[in-house]
DNA sequence: CTATTATTTCGATTATACTAGAAATATTTA
DNA sequence: TAAATATTTCTAGTATAATCGAAATAATAG
């Protein structure tokens, strides 16, 4: 992943009310929601859920699949692993936890 | 984490030039590098490298010490990983990347 | 075709962020 | 104390984003 497509997805995920709709997503799961079932639940207005689902579609992370009269609204658990991944690259010897070393040390004891 | 926290930190790092900054710091691993080391090398105008890291410090993912002239600044891992694992809190369930999938019906087969 | 439900576009307001040059401050060394 | 190096503050221009009501458009059902 590329770091200006990676600070671009980070970006869209930096906003509480579209961090919201995606915690929501990764929730319902790989089936997904229709647009006004977010809106009602999360109780965010119609036109400004719309703005955030596309800046979400944008960066790939929301897919959407019209069916009757409702749009499906699902997220793309690849795509967030993808940042994910990117926030820990190249850090592997780095990045043990605190919580991990204390575990190393008790097992060293 | 709170999602508000979650969401002020994702925005920190969805900066191309501050996530540059990040992914240098992790490079660098925990001992850290003095600013003017940072500002040298990613060729960051010096008051624009240092709006950039009073937001990061302030969202804790950067740490500083001082050292005779020298600021060295470190990443705060734990505080990356936290934001990391909010991403994919609570969809382990779903969160199965493809290539896992794959790997498990070839395992099943 | 009409009514109903679902979603989007438009438009306007308001706020906040990015950038960087110049000057200021701090810290060390001579 | 003076000079050198490192970092921050000040300031200002420019751009972009968040919000949401009202109206418009789609899609289905009756």
């Amino acid at each position: 992943m590329k770091l200006e497509d990676a600070a671009e997805t980070l970006a869209q995920l930096g906003n509480p009310t579209r961090l919201e709709v995606v915690r929501y997503l990764v929730k319902a799961g790989p089936s997904g929601v229709p647009v006004g079932s977010i809106q009602k639940q999360l109780k965010i207005p119609a036109s400004t859920l719309t703005h955030h689902l596309k800046h979400l579609k944008g960066v790939g992370l929301l897919m959407q699949k019209r069916e009757k009269t409702n749009l499906w609204c699902s997220i793309n658990f690849d795509r967030l692993h993808e940042v994910s991944d990117f926030l820990l690259e190249e850090c592997c010897s780095f990045s043990l936890r605190e919580s991990d070393k204390v575990k190393i040390e008790r097992d060293a004891a």
